[in-house]
DNA sequence: AAACTTTCTTACCATAGATCAATTTTTTTG
DNA sequence: CAAAAAAATTGATCTATGGTAAGAAAGTTT
């Protein structure tokens, strides 16, 4: 099971199965139910999780009460609230299971701890940084650049796998458009194919 | 001089001097007038430059030919195309220098090379990119989150050094409004204050 | 399967910001 | 420092998307 972890590490890294036998007990493998909320707003934040089955989503409900999706995450993404994470401030975003979840979760303590001992896990989480980084420009690169349907067409090519399994609204809040205008986008898709 | 690369490394791990020695000599100091374009549109991006004076930014023409800023750089930042540069893409981005600019030059070749007798120089960019990740995902909220006017007010409260610096159509395309737009906003501003 | 809740759709009107077109101000250059 | 170029401003209009409200559809619970 943990092994979903390590091949993900060697997509990144080349990495020794007898060194991973070491880190992976620092793990702890948790189970949430569909609905569950896995980190809460104001929450201090010192985990982070590694998705071996399910989907969940980072939002924030802002002063006006409405919800701005940051990221969805399914199996062999990271998930956690990276701001607190990484800044050590309360949670500005709550995480929820959108089905049932089952996760890998690290302390941020230990994971550095480990990072002393195996470089190559360091090296790992760099390239994901890298990659994470690539991502977030070209999503705002979007947000200059594209009109809200152009945004939805970019959503559906990048992450069909995960416009399945998330609600309209959900992508709606991830896209920067209401429900509403993303329920008339998808109208005129219909009409025009 | 290049003792400021040191000093900000230092501001993120602690660095050896003797240590610093060895890596500055694989560092190519550059200087470029202002207006020198740095990177332009469908290079090979191997290099990342370190910004020890001057003023810079990365920016993208896009098919209808309007421009959009994605990142400025000053003193103690890095700058490159970041796309191009990690995935090995043509570059879409072009970097301009702003100012007259004294850089630091390194190829992605020399730099992860050093990483590996290196391993707290490695740290520093993961750090770099930790800062990176929520700097973009704070930007990303905004523009899920804010008006124009406020996403003005944030950039002049997290970036008053580089407001100072750059032109306002320049602030306007980092902000995703036109210049005209950005200019009723000043206006506005100035009345009420 | 009826009742309830959540999500999605549709319609109508409102608005932030875009576009177009001048004009003024500032900056650069010979 | 005058001329030219670049940047900023202003006004008039337009448009993509938002807000509100209501109903339809889908999903969940008893």
């Amino acid at each position: 099971m943990a092994n979903q972890l390590l091949n993900h590490i060697n997509t990144r890294v080349a990495f020794q199965e007898s060194a991973f036998r070491e880190i992976v007990q620092h793990f702890e493998t948790v189970n949430f139910p569909k609905k569950h909320q896995l980190i809460g707003a104001d929450d201090t934040i010192s985990h982070q999780y590694f998705v071996l089955k399910g989907c969940l989503r980072t939002y924030l409900i802002d002063a006006q009460g409405k919800e701005h999706t940051i990221q969805f995450a399914v199996e062999d993404w990271w998930v956690s609230d990276y701001i607190a994470y990484y800044k050590k401030v309360p949670s500005i975003f709550k995480v929820e299971c959108l089905e049932d979840c089952l996760l890998l979760k690290i302390s941020k303590s230990t994971l550095t701890a480990l990072f002393d001992p195996y470089p190559m896990l360091e090296r790992y989480f760099r390239l994901q940084l890298e990659n994470a980084f690539v991502a977030f420009q070209q999503r705002i690169l979007s947000s200059l650049n594209l009109t809200a349907e152009e945004r939805y067409d970019a959503f559906i090519k990048t992450y069909p796998a995960i416009e399945q399994r998330v609600k309209n609204y959900q992508i709606a809040s991830y896209l920067g458009v209401t429900p509403e205008s993303l329920s008339r986008i998808r109208k005129q898709r219909l009409q025009s194919s």
